[in-house]
RNA sequence: AGGGGCGUAGCUCAGUGGUAGAGCAGCGGCCUUUUAAGCCGAAGGUCGUGGGUUCGAUCCCCACCGCCCCUACCA
């Protein structure tokens, strides 16, 4: 525990660190306990700031025990949600709910209250929509009036009564009956502005789902995004299923691994970087459309595309080239945003993005097609198709971008044909790709797992797509030819790097020597897709708890201990 | 990793080289249809941490910590 609460929360926390013994205790005014003190006499309440309002609220509870109530009730029996409630009532009409008498139990949380001396109104808050309560002296009675009284905004109530509209003709709970279910003994944050520091939003993401516009419809669209892709996959004979993330050998991709470490067996373990070795070891299992949908993690930059951990759609079908894919990416991805945001067009930025118009290019039309009017004619397919092109064509493109017009390209000699039109296609087209875009025919060079085309072995049947500016999937004709596989792998290792398996993974080529199946696979980062589709520019606001730095320097001052000096650096 | 920005009450934010301010939340009081409810009163701060300059630093300088943005690698 204790890793969640920035450190002006943790200011005078004494609970048991992990060590195991009891921490000094810092001094606290004198205020009733809760918890029992421990076999030291250390006082094991849980003292968080704001401190004088977590007594208060610990010394309210105390007095709803006091008052008969069960402080942790273990359930409501509730016949909506409120929800539900502004769903069904939320037009009816004064009137008609005076003479229908609506009974209803409802529970939900505390977000706003408004006291009038012997009546009150408080908004109920559940499933995303606030409801109205009123609560009134002659009503509830005088206990249960004195419960209302020490009921504080995030608070967790129940209520029963029947629905009406004030004089203002707002819908609301005309209450009988007050439950109290769960105290909240720290408060809300502020009313109006809710959670404005994107830290605490991310490390109490809890707080800013409640109480940040917006916060809750990104992960229920995010949820809504999921279940659309198991609906196709699954509605087209694709199974789903789940494959190792712990690997002896990080393989299919080019990425930094986590290492991990298993007790037992005594043998460190990578957390997997792709899940396409293993899927299309099931492609060999005959299991012809497969599909994952689960987490990947890569130890490299963090930014506001790039979480350490980030999910993955990766399925692979057998008896298809990446020409299929085309089809069926468009097919997916249209469908898709119809279903989530009911339409084709969306907003993302400053772009309108319209899914009824793909376009599909090779790297090389893109090149030509985006080639900056300033920096002279455009190179023809035919000139990047030739041996020596795409290196005259980097030089005349940086000639001009050394001119102050934009950043050059890297243009070194070591680099391939194939490399340079990639840099080319970076500098030049990548950032353009803000409608739906099919990219491919890559070079052979930046594609190792990808079969290469049989009129041109310099290019590879590879396929990614692009919209809004970010890169969203990537598919291949997949490599199946077991001799060619360990070829390259073997060149892989030969390279070397950080970022590439130590060995060849032998037991993958075992599998392929049984007869892999021509096939063709694809995978999505759902992140960015959620991205895409909820309008937001930082991968963070889409990843419930993004990665952040612990804040060990201050669980340690706040556990009385100092930094040790040796590591301040 | 490099560049820029931010860090002041629990939250949202002002502010100044001379010992700190508002709103919300909390506390006490009034208020039985409010809507950011209102009115009255009192309380709340090692101004991120550590150094330095200064008679004096929350403010100026340096270092560190954390977060955000941009660039580079990556999906």
């Amino acid at each position: 525990m204790g890793g969640f609460l920035p450190s002006r929360l943790r200011e005078g926390a004494h609970y048991t660190r992990a060590g195991g013994r009891p921490v000094e205790s810092l001094t606290l005014p004198v205020a009733p306990a809760i918890l029992p003190h421990d076999s030291f006499g250390k006082d094991l309440r849980l003292p968080f700031e704001p401190l004088d309002q977590f007594l208060q609220r610990q010394k309210k509870l105390e007095q709803i025990a006091a008052l008969g109530h069960d402080p942790y009730p273990h359930k409501f029996d509730y016949t909506a949600t409120p929800a539900e409630v502004v769903e069904k009532y939320g037009t009816r009409t004064a009137a008609k709910l005076d003479t229908e008498r609506v009974l209803v139990r409802v529970a939900g949380r505390i977000l706003t209250m408004r006291l009038h001396g012997k009546a009150g109104f408080a908004h109920i808050h559940g499933q995303g929509k606030r409801l109205q309560i009123y609560v009134k002296l002659d009503v509830v009675g005088e206990p249960g009036f004195q419960l209302f009284q020490l009921l504080d905004m995030g608070d967790v109530i129940g209520v029963a009564g029947h629905l009406f509209r004030t004089k203002t003709n707002e819908l609301t709970i005309w209450v009988e009956q007050l439950t109290l279910l769960t105290k909240a003994l720290l408060p809300l944050p502020e009313k109006w502005h809710g959670l404005a520091d994107v830290e605490l939003r991310y490390r109490q993401r809890y707080l800013d789902l409640l109480v940040s516009e917006g916060v809750r419809e990104i992960f229920t669209r995010r949820a809504q995004i999921v279940r659309e892709l198991r609906n196709f996959f699954d509605a087209r004979g694709y199974i789903e299923v789940e494959t190792p993330m712990m690997q002896p050998l990080a393989g299919g991709a080019t990425a930094r691994p986590f290492i991990t470490h298993h007790n037992t067996l005594d043998i460190n373990l990578y957390l997997r970087i792709a899940t396409e070795l293993y899927l299309k070891r099931l492609l060999v299992g005959g299991l012809d459309r497969v599909y994952e949908i689960n987490r990947n993690f890569r130890n490299e930059g963090i930014s506001t595309q790039h979480n350490p951990e980030f999910t993955m759609l990766e399925f692979y079908q057998a008896y298809s080239d990446y020409r299929d894919l085309m089809d069926l990416s468009e097919e997916l991805l249209t469908g898709l945003v119809q279903q989530v945001c009911g339409t084709t067009q969306i907003h993302y930025g400053e772009h309108e993005i319209d899914f009824r118009r793909w376009e599909r290019l090779s790297m090389r039309e893109a090149i030509c097609r985006h080639w900056p009017t300033a920096a002279g004619a455009a190179p023809t397919g035919q000139q990047l198709a030739a041996a020596g092109g795409p290196r005259a064509a980097v030089e005349r493109y940086n000639a001009w971008a050394r001119g102050g017009h934009a950043e050059p390209t890297a243009s070194a000699a070591k680099f391939s044909d194939g490399e340079l039109t990639g840099l080319l296609f970076e500098a030049v087209a990548e950032p353009k790709l803000i409608q739906p875009t099919l990219l491919y025919d890559y070079p052979t060079d930046l594609s190792p797992l990808s079969k290469c085309r049989p009129d041109d072995p310099l290019l590879a049947e590879r396929l990614e797509i692009f919209i809004g500016g970010l890169e969203l999937g990537n598919a291949f004709s997949e490599l199946n030819d077991p001799a060619e596989q360990e070829r390259r792998f073997r060149e892989q290792v030969a390279h070397g790097g950080e970022e590439v398996p130590k060995e060849v993974d032998m037991d993958y080529i075992r599998a392929l020597c049984h007869a892999m199946p021509p096939a063709a696979g694809e995978g999505i980062g759902i992140d960015r897709l959620t991205m895409l589709l909820t309008d937001s520019h930082s991968i963070r606001e889409v990843i419930l708890f993004p990665l952040l730095r612990p804040e060990a320097r201050s669980l340690a001052a706040s556990a009385g201990e100092r930094p040790d000096p040796g590591d301040a650096k």
